[in-house]
DNA sequence: ATACTATACAACCATACAGTAATATATAGT
DNA sequence: ACTATATATTACTGTATGGTTGTATAGTAT
């Protein structure tokens, strides 16, 4: 299972999802959440980046549902959607370590 | 572990492999490899993208070392470079059955 | 009501890139 | 040598979007 149909929509919804990690800085946004809700303007200390900027990214994140939003008062709480973030990204670090390691050889060697 | 450090450096890196899925013709071309290696003629009759295109696109995922290639004669053969891809594609849908299954659960109740 | 604050949104510019057509490169066969 | 074929590359166009500035919205406080 997991391999469905691969219809041309799904393929599109998963380029979307993809889309959505493949800009520094919403990993930078995601990041920061690892260690708990925080405030839009937390997000912008945290991450260095502008006001509007960093809302609107949001917004893309929460398009894409790495995100979860609560609002309290005037401010909007964001935490991270649910783990698989992590496994996304560990994925790609290990291929990342691969390709380093396999460079080095090529040089080594 | 991989847990490393999270340099911007690094960001930078993890967000262009994820950039590397973040299209349809990709996600398509890699979907095509599953079966094993194909040259980019028969890439181009599998996914009914033009040639510049899918050679374009295989620059990209070779540069992303999504894929590997090899030569023979006039015909460049490109196969899967690993398997972590259908790790990432997997996560990804469950993902978004996740979503299908909230979604409906929200119209229900 | 007025002032202040946090967030979202709209308008703008600049850049990146997907798709295409034309061309270049490389290999094979005659 | 010439011809044909497979792939790569270049040049171009249109579109999407990241970042910024300014503004709108909504909530709080006095």
């Amino acid at each position: 299972m997991a391999q469905t149909k691969m219809t041309p929509e799904l393929i599109s919804l998963v380029a979307d999802r993809f889309k959505a990690l493949a800009e520094p800085a919403r990993l930078e946004i995601l990041h920061s959440l690892r260690g708990g809700e925080m405030s839009v303007s937390e997000l912008v200390e945290a991450t260095g980046l502008g006001q509007a900027n960093v809302s609107k990214h949001l917004q893309f994140l929460l398009a894409a549902n790495f995100v979860a939003k609560r609002k309290s008062g005037l401010f909007s709480y964001y935490t991270l959607a649910d783990r698989s973030v992590f496994k996304l990204c560990d994925i790609m670090c290990g291929r990342l370590q691969q390709e380093l390691a396999t460079r080095r050889k090529a040089l080594a060697g």
